[in-house]
Formats: C-alpha cells, structure tokens, sequence
DNA sequence: CGGTGTATTGAACAATTTCAAGGAAAGTGG
DNA sequence: CCACTTTCCTTGAAATTGTTCAATACACCG
C-alpha cells in the first residue's frame, strides 16, 4: 500500500495527532480516508458502556478510513491515535477519482481490501470458539509477526492492557489474570506496555485449532 | 456483482451441486471462483471436534470463493450446499486477468470486499459484546433483511437449528433454548426450519448497543 | 423395522463477567 | 513542583452465562 502513496503526495494535507485524539468517529459522515506518516492507531467499533473492540491496529505507512469508501456514509468505526501521530488526509471525492483512473490503485486496493476481510473473518472465528487465553496467545504472535520486535526484544507495539483486553474482546480483568497465568507458566514477561514472548511455541500450543 | 455477469458468460464452466456438496474446502489449492446460479449455499470455517463458525450465506446471483483472490493460495473457508444449487465457475487465472482489464468489474469487486468487510466486523463486535440472545435476535433481523419473506411470511432462508448456531457462534443446546425463549415470548414462532418473525420490534430491543 | 440424524431437556460444570475496593501511575492546573 | 483528578492496575468473591455431558424422544429414509 505504499508504493503508489508518492504518486498522490502533491494532493495531501497534513495532520499531527496528539496521543487520545480522535482521526475520525463511528457515524461521521465519510468526507476523506488518511494515511499514517507516523504513530499508531486503533481501529475500533463501539458498545455501550464504554465497551468497545480494536479490530485492527495501523502504524506509519499504513491507510486509515478505508471502510469509508463506496457506498457508505458514515464510518463505520472509530481511529484514534495511541501516540503522537501524523496523518495526511484525501478529499473522498479525490481518491475515488484517483481509483477511478489509476488501475493500479484500485488493484492494491481490492487486494488489501481481500487480506483485511480474510483476517476480520480469522477473528471472528477465534472469538466464536477460542478461549479468553487462546485468543490472547494468538493476539501477541499476530502482534509480533505483524510489527516485529523492537532492539530489546519487545513486541514492537506496546499497548495498555486496556487496548489489550479491547483487541481481544475480553474484559479488563480477564484478560489480566489470563496475562497473569502467561506470565507465571514462564511463556512471556510483561514491563508495563512492554511484553516479551519467552516460548513462542507454547503460544503455539494455546491456538491449536484440531 | 450482477451486471456484468453476462458479460463474461462466454467462458464459464457449469456444476450442479447436491444438497451437502462441498465447493471448495477450507486449505485446498485456490483454483477459481464460483457464481452460484441457484441455490443456497454456506461459507464457513472450522475448528476442532467438527465445530465451526459459518460466516456467509450466498444464494443465486451471489459470488462464492473470491476469498481466494489476491495473493491467497488455499481458501481460508469451505463452500457447502445448502440445497441443491448450480454454480458456474471460472479460472483464477481468467477471472485475475478479467480484473487486470476490466476496470468497472475490478471496482465492484472492491466494492463488494469493503461491504464485506465492514459486515464482518460488525459481527466481530456482536460476538464479543452481544449475548447469545442478542445475536440470535441479531441473525433474524439480518436474514430477513436479506434475504426477504416469502409468500407465507416465512425468513425466505430456511435455516437447520445446527447452521443456526453455527451462524450465531452458540453451541446447539444454547441455541435451541435461546429460540425456545423468544417463542414463549411470542416474539417469534417456528415451523421445523421455518420462522417467522411476530414481533419485529421486540428483536430490536435485543440488539440495542447503547 | 432399525438406523441415523435431529430435537429436547435437565443437571453439572467451566469460563467469563461483574462488582467492589484499594493502590499505583500518570497527566493537569495552579 | 505539588496537590488533584483521572485513568489504569490489581485482586478477591459472587453472579451469570454458556458449554458439556447425558439420556430420552422423535422423524424420516432406505
């Protein structure tokens, strides 16, 4: 998704994000998509209470705002900035031009679209039948193939367990008492935000499907 | 996904499916896709001990195994029968260089994934945050609203109670007592696989998010 | 008519959430 | 920089929801 971002640069405006600020909420009326320069964001859907699910998680490079495109009205998630991030902003108009004319464009598109929905249907599928502490097994491998591991050996996305809890679809304290039992079994350790996977292959183990 | 069906008929290859018939199975080597001329048909994923999560209805003028499209090698889902149906299906390779020239097919196709998607994660937050009551309440609105009533006032989509549960991510037995409530409720009633909906209201309230 | 699969129900069990309550950390405004 | 507010963290116990197991009934099919 970011070969062709160069191609459109002279069309950007540009956008700074201060951590907990908001790109776009759930209901707003679609007028434009982003693409992260810098930082990270989620990706979320709303309950009551406060409740809400992380369905995905975008860093620099990434396109934020895309399920706003065709023929919705309102985006139907929200994005907020987990750090200080920066975005640049396309008019919707513009890049449904852009898709319009640029085939190339369209095709990444249809393919990132075709990746996103294979994952989301992953996830629907581990939150239909995986425990609490499947899911969140499977949550820090998808974290760490995803971003990486930072010079330390961290998960290179370091998240409140909040977020955490939010991304797996569990409660607060479930989700911390399932960290605990990672914890003390020896798989991981845990600094604050910052996680460390010890033995990859239990984590395996936790997500056996059969 | 409808119009330019007819435009390349011309290369189409025919099968008649019995009810239960698989497609396509969750791992095999992605080969083309499928239209379904008649019939309906599920799109699941499994799990362990034969359980499994159905995370599609498609019924005649429905596409079916576009999942495989992209960079995808095997389906990361099984297509089964539901009724005996007749699909027409096309090599990936023709239907990848049908989307490499045809610009209006390629943005339908975007289209659909990014309607899809946004429908996947919808049921994402409902498995996470909604009851079992709520998303079987949830399920009924969604079928009707797709797929319609036919001349009795029937859900035009008749449903088994195991493919019910495996729709709404519940086991057999909760289902069952799930659909036993909202009948002494008198919300809903049901004939064998088919259900009628007495009290659309009632189910809205189920499924309120705030 | 027996068999296979679906329907039905109860009871025990397990997983997860909810509630409650205290402590730590972190950001905010004076 | 400090007091204050808020948010996040931590833990236990109780309540709830949903699953699993088990056993029986029913229906259709060859």
């Amino acid at each position: 998704m970011k070969e062709w971002l160069p191609a459109i640069h002279a069309h950007k405006k540009n956008f700074t994000l201060r951590k907990g600020d908001t790109i776009f909420r759930e209901g707003d009326p679609v007028n434009g998509i982003f693409f992260l320069y810098s930082g990270k964001v989620k990706v979320h859907k709303h309950w009551a209470d406060g409740k809400e699910l992380i369905v995905r998680f975008a860093r620099e490079g990434d396109i934020v705002g895309h399920r706003g495109i065709g023929t919705e009205l309102v985006y139907p998630v929200t994005a907020t900035a987990l750090e200080p991030a920066a975005v640049c902003f396309f008019e919707i108009d513009f890049f449904n031009a852009s898709l319009k004319v640029n085939h190339d464009l369209l095709y990444e598109l249809m393919q990132f679209y075709a990746k996103e929905l294979m994952e989301s249907e992953k996830s629907m599928r581990n939150l239909a039948h995986m425990s609490v502490k499947g899911r969140l097994a499977n949550a820090l491998l998808v974290l760490k193939s995803k971003f990486g591991l930072d010079e330390e050996g961290f998960i290179a996305f370091p998240l409140s367990k909040q977020d955490m809890s939010s991304y797996i679809g569990a409660t607060y304290e479930t989700t911390f008492r399932m960290m605990n039992e990672l914890i003390n079994e020896h798989i991981i350790s845990v600094s604050a935000k910052y996680i460390t996977i010890l033995q990859e292959e239990k984590l395996r183990q936790l997500i056996r499907e059969d």
